[in-house]
Parts: structure tokens; sequence; C-alpha cells
RNA sequence: CGCGAGGUAGAGCAGCUCGGAAGCUCGCCGGGCUCAUAACCCGGAGGUCACAGGUUCAAAUCCUGUCCUCGCAA
């Protein structure tokens, strides 16, 4: 059964490399154009690129798929298989062939591009992987399989987005040998129990010490690789990668409790720690680093 | 040429404006105190101040070029 792989990101690779190691046949990767992008706005070509080539596999980038169904129409395949494309496939597409999705929740719940994000952020202790088929809407095809997949307290985005694909390729890898020996069945989504997840803005990144030490953890778990939580010391604006509700310490809402070891904020319910922080200009350090060598200029956390 | 910050002991930083014997907080090694400690006290090792030129009696500090790292914006 010949693949033709729709896929840009990380997650993306995790499956595709995990399809390549169980020995299907992918004939070609399909993903996002390059763009100008970081420091200089140089040109910055997808991983997964680079990751298909040294494979030599075939690589298509398109900026609008609508445009080159005469493309597709030339490539052999029998199947193609989505994971985190980034785009919605047009009709003409998906009618040449059959066409299933990888997506890393329990559908209907999280239908759109955050579900995992949006999982650690609502402090779920339980997500999923879900196959279905790839339709016009929005995440709504009718569903193969799912899978739920435990949450832990130390998951973060990083963690988790690897659980995830893992889960994912095994029931994709299931789900393609039952349609390639015509067993695999498939029922519709509950559509009265779905729901839909946001985009994330930068502006969600902002942690917030009015609310509980608890969710902004969550935060800083959700947004661990992008957009990465952070907060403003006076002018300093510190990116937080780890940390972690504390013990209780006596302290004022909203400020840095001194400490010289550990970096503790109070929040309005409990005690956020640092763990892991950057400075503008500066590396990802430790808090124990970070403290050596930071001078407060205030301890009250700016909004 | 999108805007900006920075490269100083194993780690994180100060010193640079106004050139003139390399400092702070940790870590490490040794010793002391303590029932005890992420506590405290004493002592010690460890640095071509990113690299290359230039100015100067003298450069971490001023000038020029190179390399590397990072933040913002998109």
């Amino acid at each position: 059964m010949k693949i033709l792989f729709f896929g840009t990101p990380k997650f993306a690779e995790i499956i595709l490399d995990g399809l390549l190691e169980k020995g299907f046949d992918v004939v070609g990767v399909v993903c996002q154009n390059d763009k100008p992008a970081g420091r200089g706005n140089k040109i910055q070509t997808p991983h997964i690129v680079e990751f298909a080539k040294e494979r030599n596999i075939a690589v298509c980038q398109f900026e609008k798929l609508s445009l080159h169904i005469d493309d597709f129409k030339k490539i052999d395949y029998d199947i193609a298989v989505t994971a985190s494309y980034g785009k919605f496939l047009p009709k003409a597409l998906l009618d040449l062939h059959p066409c299933i999705n990888v997506h890393p929740s329990m559908l209907p719940k999280y239908r759109g591009a955050t579900p995992i994000q949006t999982a650690l952020l609502n402090g779920d202790n339980i997500t999923g992987v879900s196959i279905m088929e790839t339709g016009v809407g929005m995440d709504d095809g009718d569903i193969f399989v799912q899978k739920e997949v435990e949450i832990l307290p130390e998951d973060d985005y990083s963690t988790l987005i690897e659980k995830l694909a893992l889960v994912g390729l095994e029931l994709l890898a299931q789900t393609l040998e039952k349609i390639g020996n015509g067993t695999a069945k498939k029922v519709p989504q509950d559509e009265k129990n779905a729901t839909t997840v946001k985009l994330i803005q930068k502006e969600d990144a902002l942690l917030d010490f009015s609310k509980s030490a608890e969710s902004q953890v969550n935060k800083v778990r959700a947004f661990c690789e992008d957009p990465v939580a952070f907060f403003f010391l006076g002018d300093d604006r510190i990116k937080v990668y780890k940390a972690r509700v504390a013990e209780d310490f006596e302290g004022e809402d909203g400020q840095v409790i001194p400490n010289k070891k550990r970096f503790l904020i109070k929040t309005s319910n409990g005690v956020f720690e640092i763990l892991k922080c950057q400075m503008q200009g500066g590396k990802v350090l430790d808090a124990k680093s970070f403290l050596n060598g930071y001078r407060f200029k205030t301890l009250v956390v700016g909004v």
C-alpha cells in the first residue's frame, strides 16, 4: 500500500519516522512551504524536509493544495495519511484516494490545532489519540480507533507530544493494515459532545499570578516549546520553561519571595516555583544558576 | 541588510561611561564549628577577560574586522 504523507511539525515527523521504521511504503511527503522566519528573517525549511530527503523520499511543498490537484493525480499512491499538516485538504484532493488523519485527542473532544496544549492548560489527567477519516471539516471525520493516554503531573508539551505520537503511530499502523485487508470499521463522531480548541496567541503565555499557582504551572507545561510562558520583573522579560507548585511560603501575592536558593512567586492560591527560566539575551538556566547572577531590582511582578 | 542584547575561573554575573595590579554569588578541594544541616567560619586551587588587528608608556575597558550565542518582531 503506497502512502502519501501530509504533515509538517515534530508530531508529524515522529509518525513518519515510525511508519518507515515499520516498513510502510511512504512514496512522498507533503508539507508546508519554506518561510522567512527567525532572526534576520532568513528562509526556514521545515525540519521534516531534511528528514525525508535523507531517506530519499520525495517532498512536495505547496502553498495552496487546491491549485495542484493535477500534480496529485500524477502521484501513484493508494492512501493519504495526514498528521498535523496544518491546513485543510480540498475536497478534490480527498476525492482522489482515501485519507486518514492522526489527531492527538479523544475526539470529538478538542477538535482543532492545539489539542495537546489545551489538555495541559486544562490540567486534564487523561487525553488520547484518534485515527479518523480526513474530511473537509475540522477533525470531524468518522473514527476508526482511539486510545486514551494518561497525563502525568510531570508531563509537559514536550513529553506528551512524544507519547501521543508514539501511541498514534501504533493506532495508525493497525488502521492501515485493517484498511489494507478490508476489515476496517469506522463510526461517526458524536456531534453533541464536540468541542473545539482555540489557537494560541502570544499573550496567552503571559503568566498571571493573581490566578492559582497550579493554573500557571499548567500554562508553563502547555507552552514549554512555544510560545513559552513569561512574565515581567521590572523591565526584564523572563521566560519560564519549567515550574511547579511549591509548598506554602510567607509572602505577598504577585511578588517574588526572597530566597537565595529557590525562585518562588506567591500567587493568590499557592506558591509558584520556577525551575528553569531565561532572561532576554540569556541562555535557559536552572533556577539556582539564574539566582546566582541575577540582581533583583524589584520583587513585584509586572503585568 | 527587520529591531535588539551578550560572549570575563566549572556555572551565573559585575567591572567597560571617566584606560593603570581580575571582583561578586555559587560550585570544587582542604580545615573548623555543630546532634545535625541546602547553615556558619577559615584557607586553597582555578581566568590567553570569544578571536584577530589597531591606538597607547599601559587595553577586559577605546577603534576596526571576524566567529558564536540569545531576546523581540514576523
